[in-house]
DNA sequence: TTATACATGCTAAAATATTAGCATCTTAGT
DNA sequence: ACTAAGATGCTAATATTTTAGCATGTATAA
C-alpha cells in the first residue's frame, strides 16, 4: 500500500486519515469532532465510505455504530510519512531531522538522556545484524 | 502563515509545494518533471498561479521564465510538517520519532556518532538559555 | 534583424470532491 | 413489546479542482 500522503487522496480524505491514525480508530462522531471546519454527519460518512472503497480503511461494528481503522499499520504509515518529510525538508538527512526535533520543541534533560541511550543502543544493535 | 499541509490545499497543490520545497525553487518545467502523473504544461502553470494567489509562492523572472519560491522558509515549513507527523503517528513523542528514524533507515555508525554529539550539545546548550 | 523556440496571460470545459437530505434499520431503555 | 434516539444506505446537487487550448509576448541564435 502506498503512503496515503502521496496517494491520490483529497484534502478531506487526508484530514480524516490523519485523525484516525492519531486516535488509532474512530467512529463517525469521533472524526466529526476532530475535523476542522466540520461538515455534516452525512458528509463524514460519505468520505469514510470512499476511503474504505479505496482500501485505506476498514470498519467493524461496535454496537450500533461503525468503528473505522486503518488498513495499514500505524508504524508503517509513520515511517512513510517521516521519510517523506525528511526528503522534502531535510535533504534526506536524518541528522538534520533530529537536529530540528531537538532544537524546536522544549525537550527536557530527561528526554535528552533517553535519546542518548537510544542512539547508544542503535550503535550496539545495528552493525551486527 | 499556516502549515501548508494543514492548509486548504488540494492534492496537486500540495504535490507542487513539496517539489518546490525539496528543490528550494523551481521553474514550471522543473515542477512538471517531478510531478507524478504529470499533466500538461498549462495545467502546472495554472496551479502555480493559484498557489501564488493563495500566498504560498512568489516568482521572479530568470531570463525568459519564472522561478517560483516558497514564501515561508524551508526551516519553518519543515518544523510544521515534522510536528504534524510526530503528533499523528508518534503520540507527540520526540523519543518515539527518533527511534523510528534510527531504526528504519540504514544509519551508519558515523552518523550515529554525529547524532550523539548532537544530543550532547543540546544537553549543554538547552538548559542555560 | 528576423525567425524560431519557448515562455506567459487568459479563458473555459471536464472531472472530481464535497456536501447534504431522506428513507430505513438497529440498539437500548421503559 | 414498543418507542425513541441515533445509526446506516442510498442518491443527488453543488462547489472545487484539474485540466488544456489559443493568443500573445520575449529572449536567443543565425
Amino acid at each position: 500500500m502506498e503512503d496515503y500522503r502521496t496517494a491520490k487522496l483529497s484534502r478531506r480524505e487526508r484530514q480524516i486519515m490523519d485523525i484516525i491514525y492519531q486516535h488509532g480508530q474512530a467512529s463517525v462522531a469521533d472524526v466529526l469532532a476532530n475535523l476542522p471546519d466540520a461538515p455534516s454527519y452525512s458528509t463524514v460518512r460519505a468520505l469514510l465510505r470512499i476511503l474504505e472503497e479505496k482500501g485505506h480503511l476498514t470498519h467493524q461494528k461496535d454496537g450500533p455504530r461503525y468503528i473505522y481503522r486503518p488498513t495499514q499499520s500505524r508504524h508503517q504509515a509513520g515511517q512513510s510519512a517521516l521519510k517523506q518529510v525528511v526528503q522534502t525538508f531535510f535533504d534526506k538527512s536524518i541528522e538534520q531531522t533530529v537536529a530540528a526535533l531537538v532544537s524546536n520543541a522544549e525537550v527536557s534533560d530527561e528526554e535528552l538522556n533517553r535519546l542518548s541511550q537510544l542512539i547508544e543502543q542503535a550503535k550496539k544493535g545495528g552493525p551486527p545484524s
